[in-house]
DNA sequence: ACCACTTACATACGTGGCGTATGTCTAAGA
DNA sequence: TCTTAGACATACGCCACGTATGTAAGTGGT
Protein backbone atom coordinates (compact mmCIF):
# COMPACT_ATOMS: atom_id res chain seq x y z
CA UNK A 1 0.00 0.00 0.00
CA UNK A 2 2.30 2.45 -1.27
CA UNK A 3 -0.49 5.41 -1.88
CA UNK A 4 -3.83 4.64 -0.62
CA UNK A 5 -4.45 7.84 0.45
CA UNK A 6 -4.17 9.60 -2.89
CA UNK A 7 -6.68 6.46 -4.50
CA UNK A 8 -9.23 7.02 -1.38
CA UNK A 9 -9.43 10.90 -3.02
CA UNK A 10 -9.51 10.18 -6.48
CA UNK A 11 -12.00 7.29 -5.42
CA UNK A 12 -13.94 10.07 -3.47
CA UNK A 13 -13.94 12.59 -6.21
CA UNK A 14 -14.81 9.74 -8.80
CA UNK A 15 -17.68 9.00 -6.73
CA UNK A 16 -19.11 12.38 -6.32
CA UNK A 17 -18.53 13.39 -10.05
CA UNK A 18 -20.66 9.85 -10.87
CA UNK A 19 -23.20 10.54 -8.52
CA UNK A 20 -23.86 14.00 -9.86
CA UNK A 21 -23.42 13.03 -13.57
CA UNK A 22 -26.48 11.17 -12.88
CA UNK A 23 -28.30 13.09 -10.83
CA UNK A 24 -27.92 16.08 -13.17
CA UNK A 25 -28.57 13.67 -16.22
CA UNK A 26 -31.94 12.27 -15.03
CA UNK A 27 -33.64 15.11 -12.84
CA UNK A 28 -31.29 18.39 -14.31
CA UNK A 29 -29.26 20.59 -12.33
CA UNK A 30 -32.12 22.41 -10.47
CA UNK A 31 -33.91 19.71 -9.24
CA UNK A 32 -30.99 17.30 -7.61
CA UNK A 33 -30.86 17.76 -4.00
CA UNK A 34 -27.15 17.86 -3.02
CA UNK A 35 -27.71 15.55 -0.03
CA UNK A 36 -30.37 13.09 -1.84
CA UNK A 37 -26.99 12.64 -4.44
CA UNK A 38 -24.40 12.63 -2.71
CA UNK A 39 -25.42 10.38 0.16
CA UNK A 40 -26.74 8.08 -2.29
CA UNK A 41 -22.88 7.84 -3.15
CA UNK A 42 -22.10 6.98 0.39
CA UNK A 43 -21.06 10.92 1.75
CA UNK A 44 -22.47 13.82 2.24
CA UNK A 45 -22.34 17.35 1.54
CA UNK A 46 -18.93 18.23 3.10
CA UNK A 47 -17.18 16.23 0.63
CA UNK A 48 -18.55 18.01 -2.43
CA UNK A 49 -18.01 21.43 -1.29
CA UNK A 50 -13.95 20.47 -0.50
CA UNK A 51 -13.73 18.90 -3.64
CA UNK A 52 -15.66 20.92 -5.83
CA UNK A 53 -16.53 24.04 -3.68
CA UNK A 54 -20.04 24.47 -4.46
CA UNK A 55 -22.75 22.76 -6.68
CA UNK A 56 -21.52 24.90 -9.79
CA UNK A 57 -18.29 23.20 -9.32
CA UNK A 58 -19.32 19.78 -9.57
CA UNK A 59 -21.34 20.28 -12.32
CA UNK A 60 -18.24 21.96 -14.02
CA UNK A 61 -16.24 18.69 -13.66
CA UNK A 62 -18.77 16.53 -15.01
CA UNK A 63 -19.15 18.74 -17.85
CA UNK A 64 -15.38 18.52 -18.02
CA UNK A 65 -15.70 14.70 -17.97
CA UNK A 66 -18.54 14.34 -20.30
CA UNK A 67 -17.23 16.67 -22.88
CA UNK A 68 -13.46 14.95 -22.74
CA UNK A 69 -15.71 11.56 -23.82
CA UNK A 70 -17.60 12.95 -26.60
CA UNK A 71 -14.12 14.21 -28.29
CA UNK A 72 -12.69 11.01 -27.95
CA UNK A 73 -15.89 9.49 -29.51
CA UNK A 74 -15.78 11.88 -31.83
CA UNK A 75 -11.89 11.44 -33.09
CA UNK A 76 -12.45 7.69 -32.94
CA UNK A 77 -15.31 8.25 -35.57
CA UNK A 78 -13.78 11.18 -37.81
CA UNK A 79 -10.37 9.06 -38.14
CA UNK A 80 -12.51 6.00 -39.47
CA UNK A 81 -13.63 6.88 -42.59
CA UNK A 82 -12.40 6.34 -45.90
CA UNK A 83 -11.44 10.03 -47.06
CA UNK A 84 -11.50 13.42 -45.04
CA UNK A 85 -14.72 14.58 -46.16
CA UNK A 86 -16.39 11.60 -45.54
CA UNK A 87 -14.83 11.64 -42.42
CA UNK A 88 -15.90 15.25 -41.38
CA UNK A 89 -19.64 14.27 -42.27
CA UNK A 90 -19.58 11.54 -39.90
CA UNK A 91 -18.38 13.28 -37.62
CA UNK A 92 -20.95 15.75 -37.80
CA UNK A 93 -23.96 13.11 -37.95
CA UNK A 94 -22.36 11.50 -35.12
CA UNK A 95 -22.70 14.76 -33.03
CA UNK A 96 -26.22 14.88 -33.61
CA UNK A 97 -26.68 11.80 -32.74
CA UNK A 98 -24.34 12.31 -29.50
CA UNK A 99 -26.49 15.51 -29.11
CA UNK A 100 -29.79 12.76 -28.93
CA UNK A 101 -28.48 11.11 -25.52
CA UNK A 102 -30.58 12.50 -22.73
CA UNK A 103 -27.67 12.67 -20.76
CA UNK A 104 -25.77 14.94 -22.90
CA UNK A 105 -28.58 16.86 -24.10
CA UNK A 106 -29.75 17.64 -20.24
CA UNK A 107 -26.27 18.21 -19.58
CA UNK A 108 -24.15 19.61 -22.06
CA UNK A 109 -26.89 21.75 -23.68
CA UNK A 110 -29.29 22.49 -21.33
CA UNK A 111 -28.23 22.88 -17.64
CA UNK A 112 -24.69 23.29 -18.54
CA UNK A 113 -24.68 26.51 -20.49
CA UNK A 114 -27.79 27.45 -18.64
CA UNK A 115 -25.65 27.70 -15.27
CA UNK A 116 -22.44 28.16 -16.22
CA UNK A 117 -22.62 30.67 -19.07
CA UNK A 118 -21.44 29.63 -22.88
CA UNK A 119 -19.16 26.70 -21.80
CA UNK A 120 -17.06 26.52 -25.05
CA UNK A 121 -15.67 30.16 -23.73
CA UNK A 122 -14.07 28.59 -21.34
CA UNK A 123 -10.30 28.31 -20.47
CA UNK A 124 -10.02 25.14 -20.76
CA UNK A 125 -11.79 24.99 -24.35
CA UNK A 126 -14.33 22.63 -25.67
CA UNK A 127 -13.01 19.31 -27.18
CA UNK A 128 -16.03 18.83 -29.21
CA UNK A 129 -15.37 22.63 -30.84
CA UNK A 130 -11.50 22.15 -31.22
CA UNK A 131 -12.27 18.49 -32.90
CA UNK A 132 -14.49 20.49 -35.32
CA UNK A 133 -12.10 22.87 -36.13
CA UNK A 134 -9.08 20.37 -36.79
CA UNK A 135 -11.34 18.53 -39.44
CA UNK A 136 -12.29 21.65 -41.32
CA UNK A 137 -8.54 22.92 -41.45
CA UNK A 138 -7.59 19.74 -42.98
CA UNK A 139 -10.50 19.91 -45.29
CA UNK A 140 -9.43 23.47 -45.97
CA UNK A 141 -5.83 22.57 -46.54
CA UNK A 142 -7.03 19.31 -48.86
CA UNK A 143 -8.98 22.50 -50.75
CA UNK A 144 -12.00 20.45 -50.04
CA UNK A 145 -13.79 22.90 -48.18
CA UNK A 146 -14.61 26.61 -49.10
CA UNK A 147 -12.22 29.15 -47.66
CA UNK A 148 -14.63 29.91 -44.56
CA UNK A 149 -13.39 31.01 -41.05
CA UNK A 150 -12.19 28.05 -39.62
CA UNK A 151 -13.82 28.34 -35.75
CA UNK A 152 -17.14 30.01 -36.90
CA UNK A 153 -17.59 27.05 -39.12
CA UNK A 154 -16.94 24.92 -36.52
CA UNK A 155 -19.33 26.88 -34.43
CA UNK A 156 -22.09 27.68 -37.01
CA UNK A 157 -22.18 23.33 -37.51
CA UNK A 158 -22.22 22.92 -33.69
CA UNK A 159 -25.34 25.31 -33.33
CA UNK A 160 -27.18 23.78 -36.24
CA UNK A 161 -26.26 19.83 -35.09
CA UNK A 162 -27.35 20.68 -31.62
CA UNK A 163 -30.41 22.30 -32.56
CA UNK A 164 -31.21 19.35 -34.74
CA UNK A 165 -30.93 16.86 -31.98
CA UNK A 166 -33.42 19.16 -29.62
CA UNK A 167 -35.57 19.21 -32.49
CA UNK A 168 -35.46 15.32 -33.03
CA UNK A 169 -35.74 14.56 -28.87
CA UNK A 170 -38.51 16.40 -28.65
CA UNK A 171 -40.38 15.15 -31.71
CA UNK A 172 -43.57 13.32 -31.54
CA UNK A 173 -41.84 11.08 -34.23
CA UNK A 174 -37.60 10.78 -33.84
CA UNK A 175 -36.90 8.51 -36.13
CA UNK A 176 -39.09 10.78 -38.89
CA UNK A 177 -37.67 13.94 -37.45
CA UNK A 178 -34.11 12.22 -37.60
CA UNK A 179 -33.87 11.50 -40.87
CA UNK A 180 -34.84 14.86 -42.09
CA UNK A 181 -32.65 16.55 -40.41
CA UNK A 182 -29.59 14.52 -41.15
CA UNK A 183 -30.66 14.69 -44.76
CA UNK A 184 -30.70 18.54 -44.64
CA UNK A 185 -27.91 18.94 -42.72
CA UNK A 186 -25.72 16.51 -45.10
CA UNK A 187 -27.56 19.64 -47.93
CA UNK A 188 -25.95 22.09 -45.55
CA UNK A 189 -22.38 20.46 -45.30
CA UNK A 190 -22.45 19.99 -49.49
CA UNK A 191 -23.02 23.85 -50.05
CA UNK A 192 -19.88 24.37 -47.88
CA UNK A 193 -17.55 21.78 -50.41
CA UNK A 194 -15.98 23.66 -52.89
CA UNK A 195 -17.39 23.35 -56.58
CA UNK A 196 -16.28 21.45 -59.36
CA UNK B 1 -65.25 54.55 -16.86
CA UNK B 2 -66.80 51.72 -18.53
CA UNK B 3 -64.20 48.75 -17.48
CA UNK B 4 -61.92 50.14 -14.76
CA UNK B 5 -61.75 46.09 -13.38
CA UNK B 6 -60.55 44.59 -16.77
CA UNK B 7 -58.10 47.59 -17.24
CA UNK B 8 -56.62 46.82 -14.02
CA UNK B 9 -56.29 43.35 -14.09
CA UNK B 10 -54.73 43.68 -17.28
CA UNK B 11 -52.26 46.30 -16.01
CA UNK B 12 -51.25 43.82 -13.01
CA UNK B 13 -50.36 41.33 -15.79
CA UNK B 14 -48.47 43.90 -17.61
CA UNK B 15 -46.48 44.84 -14.19
CA UNK B 16 -45.40 41.10 -13.58
CA UNK B 17 -44.41 40.49 -16.61
CA UNK B 18 -42.25 43.27 -17.40
CA UNK B 19 -41.24 42.96 -14.13
CA UNK B 20 -40.50 39.47 -13.99
CA UNK B 21 -38.57 40.21 -17.82
CA UNK B 22 -36.39 42.68 -16.49
CA UNK B 23 -35.11 40.21 -13.23
CA UNK B 24 -35.14 37.25 -15.38
CA UNK B 25 -33.31 39.38 -18.19
CA UNK B 26 -30.70 40.51 -16.04
CA UNK B 27 -30.12 38.15 -12.76
CA UNK B 28 -31.50 35.02 -14.54
CA UNK B 29 -34.53 33.03 -14.00
CA UNK B 30 -32.72 31.17 -10.94
CA UNK B 31 -31.32 34.14 -9.82
CA UNK B 32 -34.45 36.17 -9.86
CA UNK B 33 -36.64 36.39 -5.87
CA UNK B 34 -40.30 36.46 -6.74
CA UNK B 35 -40.45 38.45 -3.51
CA UNK B 36 -38.37 41.16 -5.01
CA UNK B 37 -39.22 41.32 -8.08
CA UNK B 38 -42.83 41.40 -7.26
CA UNK B 39 -42.48 43.79 -4.64
CA UNK B 40 -40.45 46.28 -6.64
CA UNK B 41 -43.47 46.17 -9.23
CA UNK B 42 -45.81 46.95 -5.92
CA UNK B 43 -47.22 43.80 -5.73
CA UNK B 44 -46.94 40.34 -4.18
CA UNK B 45 -46.39 36.97 -4.74
CA UNK B 46 -49.65 36.39 -4.16
CA UNK B 47 -50.62 38.28 -7.69
CA UNK B 48 -48.16 36.18 -9.63
CA UNK B 49 -49.71 32.97 -8.61
CA UNK B 50 -52.61 33.72 -9.05
CA UNK B 51 -52.33 35.21 -13.11
CA UNK B 52 -49.53 32.84 -13.75
CA UNK B 53 -49.50 29.44 -11.40
CA UNK B 54 -45.85 29.28 -10.76
CA UNK B 55 -42.67 30.98 -11.43
CA UNK B 56 -42.74 28.54 -14.52
CA UNK B 57 -45.71 30.15 -15.76
CA UNK B 58 -44.45 34.01 -15.60
CA UNK B 59 -41.44 32.93 -17.43
CA UNK B 60 -43.91 31.43 -20.44
CA UNK B 61 -45.53 34.36 -20.28
CA UNK B 62 -42.12 36.57 -20.38
CA UNK B 63 -41.34 34.23 -23.66
CA UNK B 64 -44.81 34.33 -25.12
CA UNK B 65 -44.47 37.80 -25.51
CA UNK B 66 -40.61 38.64 -25.94
CA UNK B 67 -40.86 35.63 -29.42
CA UNK B 68 -43.84 37.87 -30.52
CA UNK B 69 -41.64 40.83 -30.83
CA UNK B 70 -38.67 38.98 -31.98
CA UNK B 71 -41.25 37.56 -34.72
CA UNK B 72 -42.25 41.25 -35.49
CA UNK B 73 -39.16 42.45 -35.88
CA UNK B 74 -38.31 39.92 -38.31
CA UNK B 75 -40.61 40.42 -40.62
CA UNK B 76 -40.10 43.91 -40.89
CA UNK B 77 -36.75 43.54 -42.29
CA UNK B 78 -37.44 40.39 -44.18
CA UNK B 79 -40.13 42.22 -46.17
CA UNK B 80 -37.86 45.81 -46.35
CA UNK B 81 -35.61 44.03 -48.61
CA UNK B 82 -35.85 44.82 -52.51
CA UNK B 83 -35.76 41.03 -53.34
CA UNK B 84 -36.89 37.40 -51.24
CA UNK B 85 -33.00 36.14 -51.60
CA UNK B 86 -31.69 39.69 -49.63
CA UNK B 87 -35.22 39.44 -47.38
CA UNK B 88 -34.12 36.08 -46.28
CA UNK B 89 -30.48 36.68 -45.48
CA UNK B 90 -31.38 39.97 -43.83
CA UNK B 91 -33.47 38.44 -41.61
CA UNK B 92 -31.00 35.44 -40.11
CA UNK B 93 -28.64 38.32 -40.06
CA UNK B 94 -30.95 40.40 -38.09
CA UNK B 95 -31.67 36.86 -36.23
CA UNK B 96 -27.94 36.86 -34.82
CA UNK B 97 -28.35 40.86 -33.70
CA UNK B 98 -31.18 40.09 -31.84
CA UNK B 99 -29.53 36.82 -30.43
CA UNK B 100 -26.62 39.28 -29.04
CA UNK B 101 -29.07 41.25 -26.66
CA UNK B 102 -28.69 40.75 -23.50
CA UNK B 103 -32.27 39.73 -22.32
CA UNK B 104 -32.86 38.14 -25.22
CA UNK B 105 -30.01 35.81 -25.08
CA UNK B 106 -30.26 35.24 -21.20
CA UNK B 107 -34.27 34.44 -21.62
CA UNK B 108 -34.64 33.12 -24.59
CA UNK B 109 -31.61 31.07 -25.72
CA UNK B 110 -30.33 30.09 -22.13
CA UNK B 111 -33.00 30.30 -19.10
CA UNK B 112 -35.84 29.31 -21.53
CA UNK B 113 -35.27 25.98 -22.54
CA UNK B 114 -33.24 25.31 -19.40
CA UNK B 115 -36.41 25.54 -17.22
CA UNK B 116 -39.11 24.71 -20.04
CA UNK B 117 -37.51 22.42 -22.30
CA UNK B 118 -37.38 23.09 -26.04
CA UNK B 119 -39.61 26.32 -26.53
CA UNK B 120 -39.94 25.90 -30.13
CA UNK B 121 -42.20 22.70 -29.37
CA UNK B 122 -44.71 24.19 -27.99
CA UNK B 123 -48.39 24.11 -28.89
CA UNK B 124 -48.21 27.79 -29.74
CA UNK B 125 -45.38 27.01 -32.17
CA UNK B 126 -42.28 29.72 -31.76
CA UNK B 127 -42.89 32.60 -34.30
CA UNK B 128 -39.10 32.76 -35.28
CA UNK B 129 -39.23 29.05 -36.43
CA UNK B 130 -42.64 29.80 -38.14
CA UNK B 131 -41.29 32.68 -39.52
CA UNK B 132 -38.17 31.40 -41.20
CA UNK B 133 -39.74 28.43 -42.18
CA UNK B 134 -41.96 31.10 -44.54
CA UNK B 135 -39.35 32.46 -46.23
CA UNK B 136 -37.78 29.39 -46.99
CA UNK B 137 -41.10 28.27 -48.39
CA UNK B 138 -41.13 31.24 -50.75
CA UNK B 139 -37.60 30.75 -51.45
CA UNK B 140 -38.40 27.17 -52.50
CA UNK B 141 -41.25 28.13 -54.65
CA UNK B 142 -39.51 30.74 -56.39
CA UNK B 143 -36.63 27.93 -57.22
CA UNK B 144 -33.67 30.45 -55.61
CA UNK B 145 -33.34 27.78 -52.78
CA UNK B 146 -32.18 24.24 -53.04
CA UNK B 147 -34.93 21.34 -52.29
CA UNK B 148 -34.63 21.17 -48.61
CA UNK B 149 -37.05 20.23 -45.85
CA UNK B 150 -38.48 23.87 -44.92
CA UNK B 151 -38.94 23.07 -41.42
CA UNK B 152 -35.44 21.40 -40.60
CA UNK B 153 -33.85 24.05 -42.59
CA UNK B 154 -35.49 26.73 -40.49
CA UNK B 155 -34.21 24.70 -36.95
CA UNK B 156 -30.38 24.37 -38.76
CA UNK B 157 -30.30 28.01 -39.44
CA UNK B 158 -32.23 28.98 -36.16
CA UNK B 159 -29.48 26.84 -34.29
CA UNK B 160 -26.51 28.04 -36.17
CA UNK B 161 -27.64 31.48 -35.54
CA UNK B 162 -27.98 31.56 -32.04
CA UNK B 163 -24.75 29.58 -31.25
CA UNK B 164 -23.30 32.51 -33.44
CA UNK B 165 -24.63 34.77 -31.48
CA UNK B 166 -23.31 33.15 -28.12
CA UNK B 167 -19.76 32.85 -29.45
CA UNK B 168 -19.78 36.83 -30.42
CA UNK B 169 -21.30 37.66 -26.98
CA UNK B 170 -18.87 35.94 -25.32
CA UNK B 171 -15.96 36.50 -27.37
CA UNK B 172 -13.13 38.90 -26.31
CA UNK B 173 -13.71 40.77 -29.43
CA UNK B 174 -17.54 40.84 -30.01
CA UNK B 175 -17.32 43.22 -33.25
CA UNK B 176 -14.16 41.32 -34.57
CA UNK B 177 -16.21 37.35 -33.66
CA UNK B 178 -19.36 39.58 -35.32
CA UNK B 179 -17.81 39.75 -38.29
CA UNK B 180 -16.12 36.60 -38.38
CA UNK B 181 -19.73 35.16 -37.73
CA UNK B 182 -21.68 36.66 -40.24
CA UNK B 183 -19.18 36.19 -42.88
CA UNK B 184 -18.78 32.54 -42.37
CA UNK B 185 -23.08 32.81 -42.06
CA UNK B 186 -23.19 34.22 -45.72
CA UNK B 187 -21.05 31.33 -47.29
CA UNK B 188 -23.26 28.81 -45.32
CA UNK B 189 -26.67 30.50 -46.71
CA UNK B 190 -25.12 30.58 -50.47
CA UNK B 191 -24.63 27.18 -50.27
CA UNK B 192 -28.55 26.66 -49.90
CA UNK B 193 -28.80 28.36 -53.11
CA UNK B 194 -29.60 26.64 -56.17
CA UNK B 195 -26.62 26.91 -58.80
CA UNK B 196 -26.30 28.70 -61.55
C1' DA C 1 8.94 8.09 17.34
C1' DC C 2 6.51 12.05 18.85
C1' DC C 3 4.30 16.39 17.88
C1' DA C 4 2.51 20.09 15.17
C1' DC C 5 0.00 20.87 11.29
C1' DT C 6 -2.71 20.03 7.33
C1' DT C 7 -6.09 17.50 4.77
C1' DA C 8 -10.52 15.11 4.06
C1' DC C 9 -14.36 14.66 5.25
C1' DA C 10 -19.02 14.88 8.49
C1' DT C 11 -22.32 17.49 11.37
C1' DA C 12 -25.01 21.42 12.72
C1' DC C 13 -27.01 25.68 11.88
C1' DG C 14 -28.88 29.82 9.63
C1' DT C 15 -31.11 31.82 5.74
C1' DG C 16 -33.68 32.42 1.76
C1' DG C 17 -36.97 31.18 -1.50
C1' DC C 18 -40.81 28.48 -3.29
C1' DG C 19 -45.46 26.79 -2.99
C1' DT C 20 -49.87 26.48 -0.59
C1' DA C 21 -53.47 27.51 2.42
C1' DT C 22 -56.02 31.08 4.09
C1' DG C 23 -57.85 35.64 4.55
C1' DT C 24 -59.83 40.08 2.78
C1' DC C 25 -61.72 43.32 -0.16
C1' DT C 26 -63.91 44.88 -4.23
C1' DA C 27 -66.75 44.48 -8.34
C1' DA C 28 -70.50 42.21 -10.79
C1' DG C 29 -74.98 39.89 -11.09
C1' DA C 30 -79.65 38.55 -9.19
C1' DT D 1 -79.17 44.85 -1.39
C1' DC D 2 -77.32 40.61 -0.89
C1' DT D 3 -74.56 37.05 -2.63
C1' DT D 4 -70.75 35.28 -4.97
C1' DA D 5 -66.62 35.00 -7.50
C1' DG D 6 -62.46 36.88 -8.66
C1' DA D 7 -58.10 39.53 -7.49
C1' DC D 8 -54.79 39.98 -4.62
C1' DA D 9 -52.27 39.94 0.22
C1' DT D 10 -50.65 37.45 4.32
C1' DA D 11 -48.92 33.59 6.85
C1' DC D 12 -46.89 29.27 7.24
C1' DG D 13 -44.08 25.05 6.31
C1' DC D 14 -40.58 22.87 3.88
C1' DC D 15 -36.66 22.13 1.37
C1' DA D 16 -32.19 23.13 -0.19
C1' DC D 17 -28.04 25.66 -0.30
C1' DG D 18 -23.97 27.51 1.87
C1' DT D 19 -21.06 28.12 5.92
C1' DA D 20 -19.12 27.42 10.27
C1' DT D 21 -17.48 24.11 13.10
C1' DG D 22 -15.88 19.60 14.58
C1' DT D 23 -13.09 15.29 14.10
C1' DA D 24 -10.22 11.79 12.59
C1' DA D 25 -6.55 10.48 9.82
C1' DG D 26 -2.35 11.31 7.47
C1' DT D 27 2.16 13.82 6.78
C1' DG D 28 6.56 16.25 7.68
C1' DG D 29 10.06 17.83 10.80
C1' DT D 30 13.18 16.73 14.67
Amino acid sequence: MRKPREEMIAETRAKLIAAGRHAFGTVGYAGSSMDDFTGHAGLTRGALYHHFGDKKGLLQAVIREIDAEMTVRLHRISSAAPNRWQGFVDECVAYIEMALEPEIQRIMFRDGPAVLGDISQWPTNNGCIAALSGSIDQLKADGVMADIDTEGAARLINGASSHAALWIANSDDPEGTSKRAVRGFRILLEGLRTRS
